[in-house]
DNA sequence: TGCAATACTTCGTGTTACGATGTATTATGT
DNA sequence: ACATAATACATCGTAACACGAAGTATTGCA
């Protein structure tokens, strides 16, 4: 997939993919590769980012005697979904202009 | 709109407005508007680009006494825009993904 | 006379996805 | 037993790209 129209949606892809349960980087990889398929350095710089700009918090949690980083999805995480939402009514017009035939043919 | 939702629909809003009749810069501009908006330092640096890579060529033509740069689509061109509907597909699988409720709730 | 609109150009900057590389542990296969 | 794959996370450098700022030049209008 062109690496320009991922630029908008590999955000909020990893919130969604941590949306209704916390989830750690390397599931987070897994559960996206159907939809979307992105390398384990732009993942961890991505949840950096979003840590960051608190739309998620990090808890580190001991999994089988071994640590893993568990993602919570906070409020501020979630309104950015929405926001998500809102926007794309904009994309779909500017998909409908890409997509409009000529009419003079 | 999303900076980052943009970089893949600028290029092939591009061609789009330049796909029924040759256009030139001021014109694409504003004929954009209303689905996208875009600076002029941001248009001028996507025609250089579809030019080198032969999405487009330029041809200079007077205009009322002043030069103007046409720009005409090539078949490339054209293809790149038939490209960018057949991703329409994977985008909206990702869409899908993101609006999908929690069937737990 | 000055301001907005038309028309194009260049430069520097910040954001960002990615490949390459590294570390460490556990599971599987042969 | 030994090797390879899978799991899990991290860092670094790079190239692509949209944008604001600034500049040049002409035309139309109030």
């Amino acid at each position: 997939m062109d690496i320009q129209l991922k630029r908008g949606l590999l955000e909020v892809c990893v919130l969604t993919a941590i949306k209704n349960e916390p989830s750690y980087g390397y599931k987070i990889i897994k559960d996206m590769k159907p939809y979307i398929v992105m390398s384990e350095s732009t993942l961890y710089t991505i949840l950096k980012r979003l840590e960051l700009s608190r739309m998620l918090t990090v808890k580190t949690a001991e999994h089988d005697g071994r640590l893993r980083k568990y993602y919570h999805i906070t409020r501020a995480g979630l309104g950015r979904i929405e926001d998500f939402k809102e926007e794309w009514r904009e994309v779909m017009s500017i998909y409908k202009f890409v997509t409009k035939e000529d009419p003079r043919r």
